[in-house]
RNA sequence: GCCGGUGUGGCGAAAUGGCAGACGCACAGGACUUAAAAUCCUGGGGCUAUAAAAAGCCGUGUGGGUUCGAGUCCCACCACCGGCACCA
């Protein structure tokens, strides 16, 4: 690679002051109760206090999966930002934690094990070590002594045991939270005291009761099996009928899989997101994908004498008001209903359309431009508002797993049932009015409802809101249905047919009866550690992996241990906490490290603490699951009183994805991947950082540019050549062509000699303290591309200064440290041993503060406008009068050919600010 | 289709309703140099005009509106990006 002079000696900077850090542990963050030795920087800086007395500051990155090919120039742009922010929070006298680890379960590893027969830790452990490698070479200030792991047997040992709080514990509807299952109330058929001699039988009644109400339990389902996988996967991991991870087609199959109810906390789950600094959009996201919707269960009578029992059939709407208008009824295709009803002419048509919906692949199923297809089952329902009998279809656009797997169709005012009635030749009836101009058909938004009438009730002339009310309450009287909420949002699929996750700490027995049950294993068991294997497929029969491992799985007392692991989201859902007491091995995380850290332990010393972790960096691809999944395991933990918070991240912003240079996404397949590893060859991780943060705002999409790099690069040149003398420079550089000890070659290059330890000029101290201003509100409002810019201004501005006062380049300094935190610290250490003053740790220096009072101006320029055109700008006294602005604007020579012999209307006069004269 | 975001120079971008384009890239001219690289200085939205200026007009996706004044607020569109997608 052909570059030019090296701008500064980055390449000697940079590994001395991460091998300073790590030295010195610069960026460990203390535990309540824990000392802080006199030496270290955090003690000197808040001398004779504890660390639980500082105010606390909990700055998190979504920690990364290692993948083999190594960290990519997205996983540093979040990094750079929480690390200037944390260094920054230091410099304000906080006690700040920031940690990093690895999410390393996952499927890469599995398949290389698979293809190599090796364990899959060792491939883990070698990208592990890559990733730490880059990552330190960035100089992120983290504190490594917290680092986790979700594959190290002592972290994971937790995550089984957090599974094993959710397995123990179920959601009690009359609180609203979930309680141990020793305080699940049975029914009175199931209570012991009542049925005392009825032991064995009563028992497992009970236990199935039991395992039925568990946050954590076994259903068998049909869920998405990926043959391409060997596993099956959640919802969420199935893409476009495809698999999300290496994109294998899919398919429904029956299974027994271990499932956690994230739906008890669908209501919770949506109502905190109020109470918590996230962005709109993102919330948004979270509420489509939780899909609260307010309705109405109504039941439905079937007209059909062959049915003795008054079968009935329940479907949920949002719009009962449109109940008059329902002129057919639709199952979906594997309603359990639909046998019973179909009469014997239609069974055969019946029967054959239910084959061919089951041979459907999902994608073709949801497929929007399709027509609708359908069959009617031959028998009726009763509508129960107008007593008419109306025909029983199935069709697949009614899905069995949302709301009743049934509809009340409304052809009049639902797009869908339109289409399907229009194609089929079913009835259409107004019952809803649009506003004039609309028509009436397939409209769907609030009216007034018409045509619909009985006996007993009228909704006609009734807006739509009071027609929903109105008709709820009615039906609700007459025992024909209520008022309901359904949630789109499933129970979370948690378990895989893979060896590299979480085993469950579950082993399986035979019941007197002969059936299967699962039981808990106990605590003092943990971890239970997957096996090594000869072989890391699945078995030939389909059984998970870790079936082959027959010693493992058949315990001594004659129970089988759980084959299935946990998913990838299992260890992320926690790993937060961890961080907080990561070498605890009496508890996930220690009462006092969490309550300090989690921000509600009790400080009077501490400024306003906020709740939980107080911002949270990452990519918008863990939007819903991640953030869904481990909001849910805190609130189950907040429950059961092991957490002090009810949400676990306060702020959440997600950093932007950054594109090629050829504005397109970075793929391998395109050519355009940027590896950071040779930037920073290059031009260094000062310039990186920096770079990445210069871009443009934090949360935008924008495209990467080399040359872009080598702007800053340019800036962080200009900064050092302010600083040192460019004589000691030339000698420094030919020294290094021969030396053979180049750490010490660093000491050749000499200060600057016009900078000098004198009394800044009130200019410079203009220039600086605008500098302060900015670089403050900006990293506030987490504005670093702006807050970039000010540095840049302000050593322009230090260029043309002929002395160069010292104690504004040690501000700067301070500024600059939490962007380039390597050239900063090197200058700081030249300069105070240059001018012998005082030699604190830059990274714990305090943060200047801005004076007002130095930014006042004597004189302004004040635009002049003429009906909102600026025609002058004039410069007047700061403290002018309105009066005497008034009188400046108008004896202006460039203003007064446009206001000659025009009428004056006005004239708006801003102190400070402008003049605007308006003409007629 | 629904929800969210974004549209500003050749490019990345900046602008509490008050001087549009800070800062940076690319570019052009100059200084230094035998020459180049690096560095330093200067210039710069478009159009009209001019020897050069001065000056004027137009300009923040499009069309309307509010206002003394709109990139910014309101209404209606268009384009691109992201998410959800037969959820009754």
């Amino acid at each position: 690679m052909a570059f030019g002079r090296r701008q500064y000696p980055f390449h000697l900077i940079e590994p001395k002051w991460q091998r300073q850090w790590d030295e010195q542990q610069a960026f460990r963050a203390w535990n309540p109760g824990e000392t802080v030795p006199a030496d270290h920087p955090l003690a000197q800086r808040h001398p004779n206090t504890k660390p639980e007395q500082l105010p606390k500051f909990y700055i998190l990155d979504m920690f990364p999966y290692p993948s083999g090919a190594g960290l990519h120039v997205g996983h540093p742009e979040g990094y750079t930002a929480t690390d200037i922010l944390a260094r920054y929070r230091r410099a304000c006298g906080y006690h700040v934690l920031h940690p990093m680890g690895w999410d390393a379960f996952g499927l890469p590893a599995e398949q290389y094990a698979i293809k190599t027969r090796q364990h899959p830790r060792k491939t883990t452990e070698q990208n592990v070590a890559t990733f730490k490698r880059q990552i330190k070479s960035l100089g992120f200030s983290y504190d490594w002594s917290r680092e986790v792991d979700t594959t190290d047997p002592k972290y994971f040992k937790w995550t089984q045991w957090i599974f094993l709080k959710l397995y123990n514990s179920w959601f009690n509807p009359a609180t609203n939270r979930a309680e141990p299952i020793e305080r699940l109330p049975y029914p009175a058929e199931l209570e012991s005291e009542a049925n005392a001699a009825a032991s064995a039988e009563l028992e497992t009644k009970r236990r199935a009761y039991r395992d039925s109400k568990r946050l954590a339990y076994v259903t068998e389902a049909p869920v998405w099996w990926c043959e391409g996988l060997g596993t099956v996967l959640a919802n969420e991991e199935v893409v476009d009928g495809k698999s999300e991870v290496g994109g294998f087609p899919v398919t429904r199959k029956p299974m027994r899989q271990w499932m956690l109810r994230i739906t008890a906390y669908a209501e919770r789950l949506l109502a905190d997101l109020e109470t918590i600094d996230w962005s709109d959009s993102l919330k948004e996201m979270q509420r489509n994908w939780i899909g609260r919707s307010e309705g109405a269960e109504v039941d439905f009578e079937i007209a059909d004498s062959r049915l003795t029992t008054g079968e009935r059939i329940r479907v949920f709407t949002t719009r009962p008001d449109t109940l008059f208008g329902a002129t057919y009824m639709v199952l979906a295709p594997e309603h359990k209903l639909v046998e019973r009803i179909t009469t014997a002419e239609r069974r055969s048509a019946v029967e054959a359309y239910r084959i061919e919906v089951a041979k459907k692949s999902d994608l073709e199923r949801t497929e929007l431009a399709k027509e609708k297809t359908g069959i009617f089952t031959g028998a009726h329902a009763i509508n129960p508002v107008n007593k008419e009998r109306i025909p029983i279809w199935i069709a697949d656009y009614v899905l069995i797993s949302y709301g009743t797997g049934a509809i009340m169709a409304v052809p009049g005012h639902d797009m869908r049932d339109f289409e399907f009635a229009t194609r089929f030749g079913l009835p259409i009836v107004e019952v809803v009015r649009p506003p004039a101009g609309n028509d009436w058909h397939g409209y769907v938004d609030d009216g007034t409802s018409v045509n619909s009438a009985s006996a007993e009730v009228s909704l006609n002339g009734l807006a739509t809101p009071e027609a929903k009310k109105k008709i709820t309450a009615w039906l609700e009287k007459k025992g024909l249905g209520k008022k309901t909420v359904n949630f789109k949002l499933r129970d979370w699929l948690f378990s895989r047919q893979r060896y590299w996750g979480e085993p469950f700490p579950i082993v399986w027995k035979t019941g007197s009866d002969g059936t299967p049950y699962h039981e808990a294993l106990p605590e003092a068991s943990l971890p239970v550690i997957p096996p090594p294997l000869d072989d890391y497929k699945p078995t030939p029969d389909g059984q998970p992996p870790l079936a082959r491992a027959k010693d493992w799985l058949n315990l001594p007392n004659g129970s089988k241990r759980e084959t299935n692991t946990m998913p990838q989201w299992a260890g992320s859902c926690w790993y937060y906490l961890r961080y907080l007491d990561a070498h605890n091995d009496g508890a996930y995380v220690g009462k006092n490290a969490e309550r300090y850290w989690m921000g509600t332990e009790e400080n009077p010393k501490s400024k306003k603490v906020t709740p939980g972790v107080d911002l949270y960096v990452g990519g918008t691809e863990h939007a819903v699951l991640h953030l869904l999944y481990a909001r849910f395991w805190h609130k189950v933990l907040f429950d059961l009183g092991q957490v002090s918070t009810a949400e676990p991240f306060y702020k959440l912003v997600n950093q932007g994805l950054i594109l090629g240079e050829d504005g397109q996404k970075m793929s391998k397949s395109r050519g355009n991947v940027i590896n950071p590893d040779d930037i920073l060859v290059e031009y260094g991780a000062d310039a990186f950082r920096l770079y990445e943060m210069f871009m443009g705002p934090l949360e935008m999409v924008k495209p990467w540019s080399t040359k872009g790099v080598e702007g800053v690069y340019r800036f962080l040149g200009r900064a050092w050549r302010l600083f040192v003398d460019e004589k000691s420079e030339t000698e420094f550089e030919q020294a290094e062509t021969t030396a053979e000890n180049r750490k010490e070659l660093l000491k050749l290059i000499q200060l600057n000699p016009a900078i000098k330890d004198t009394q800044p000029t009130p200019a410079q101290l203009k220039t600086l303290h605008a500098c302060i201003k900015k670089v403050t509100e900006d990293l506030d409002g987490m504005r670093f591309n702006t807050a970039i810019s000010a540095l840049m201004v302000f050593i322009n501005e230090a260029m043309t200064w002929e002395t160069k006062p010292a104690s504004a380049l040690r501000d700067f300094l301070i500024l600059l440290q939490p962007f380039s935190p390597h050239i900063a610290e090197e200058l700081w250490q030249k300069l105070n041993a240059a001018l012998n003053t005082s030699h604190s740790a830059l990274t714990y220096a305090a943060w200047p503060k801005f004076d007002p009072a130095l930014l006042v101006e004597d004189t302004l320029e004040i635009p002049v406008q003429v009906n909102g055109k600026l025609r002058d700008v004039i410069r007047v006294p700061a403290n002018a009068t309105p009066a005497e602005l008034e009188a400046a604007a108008r004896s202006s020579e460039k203003v007064k050919p446009f206001v000659e012999g025009k009428t004056i209307k006005k004239v708006i006069v801003l102190p400070r600010k402008l003049v605007n004269i308006a003409v007629g």
